[in-house]
DNA sequence: TGTACATCAGTGAACGCGCGTTCACTGATGTAC
DNA sequence: TGTACATCAGTGAACGCGCGTTCACTGATGTAC
């Protein structure tokens, strides 16, 4: 999976035989190059967890050198903490556009699982990634709806009307209900995209929040 | 939470000041040792992770030497797959005695409902590891209702006739119903003992697998 | 019963590997005058 | 415009720590005769 041609370095001698580099290295804008750092941490922590991924592999994967990495986060934790945070604020930030948009609780509940459907049959190693990694990071997500999954499902059950004694536990089920899907889907338990479901998964959920 | 009195070691000079070791060797009977392993190996997997807890905490904690670990296990990986394997398999057992047990559909459901709650109460450690590291053995656990809290479930919908073509997308959601208010107790979003929620979630799962 | 040997749980020091991180350095680009 | 210097993304070798695992050894217990 990586032994492919690389461009021969634009570099004087050097001391040591090293591989060749594409030395990218233009200007000072460091953004592409950041960008390029996670994508492939996100794509090996997916894959093989995040103690599963080392630096190494990290570095080697997005073209650039160890000490690289370093210029743009102060330590691997914080680069799988940011990563997470700011994927998992993503998801929250359209929750909450959704329960701004649609009008009955119905028509928002529907929307939402929709959305995490697409988001799972579109980018299964982020869904995964979000989801199997919660528990390293979940004590770290802020309360704020704009960034937390669960505030902006709970927010959105009490708006429309849910009674705030009984809207965590609907809320827990309504997650467990988009959530333990995926997680068979991940697993070749259920087949075809989850897409295909979203309509069975709402009525579902709709049938919890609504009987409660 | 460890510097308790030990007590002296029936043993000659030895040639290290090592600390005192309870020495507890009787016999050659080391199913004790094993357990008490395998007891301290489940509490600190769940408290600090799998990859956070090294050998040495787990022989320490034990209160034997890191090689004798190796006499009961090949290594720390078939340790935590052991721990991990036989906990599911006697959850998934007590399911399938459930299954033998009640009569109907919804009896059966809430009893399952209200074991789990049961188990995440009086064991809420051990629940916790096989809830969060449910995704480093899954690829493991065989498929056998006995062993495999999934298909006992799955099974248990089937013989009760609900149609395969739906048990699957069904057991799913019930499942998630009932962890997903787990991982929320775990993390102080909901308050109190899970059995106290026990009715709503039973309800809550008879309602998704009967309607659909 | 006594003797010689086998077995096996447990010890604890040591090994060496892979990891995250550091750091002196390079060279392209930006800036002041 | 040219010169001198500052800035900064990126390099790559090195470090050292903590980890899982190994292994020669101990001594209590079991067994054969």
């Amino acid at each position: 999976m990586s032994a492919p041609a690389r461009r021969l370095p634009a570099k004087r001698i050097a001391e040591g035989g090293s591989a060749g580099r594409p030395a990218p290295r233009r200007g000072r804008d460091g953004t592409a190059t950041r960008a390029r750092i996670e994508a492939e941490a996100l794509r090996l922590f997916a894959q093989k967890g995040i103690d599963g991924t080392s630096v190494r592999d990290i570095a080697q994967g997005a073209g650039v050198s160890e000490g690289a990495l370093y210029r743009h986060f102060v330590s691997k934790e914080e680069l799988a903490r940011a990563l997470f945070l700011s994927r998992y604020a993503a998801l929250a930030g359209k929750i909450c556009a959704i329960d701004a948009r649609e009008a009955t609780l119905a028509e928002k509940l529907a929307a939402v699982v929709e959305l995490a459907c697409a988001l799972f049959d579109a980018e299964p190693a982020l869904f995964a990634y979000l989801l199997i990694h919660q528990h390293d990071h979940l004590a770290h997500v802020p309360e704020a709806p704009e960034a937390n999954v669960v505030t902006a499902v709970e927010r959105m059950l009490a708006r429309a009307g849910v009674p705030a004694a009984r809207a965590t536990l609907a809320g827990a089920m309504a997650l467990g209900c988009v959530v333990q899907p995926a997680v068979f889907a991940l697993y070749g338990r259920l087949d075809g995209p989850l897409g295909a479901r979203a309509g069975e998964i709402a009525r579902a959920v709709e049938g919890i929040v609504e009987k409660i």
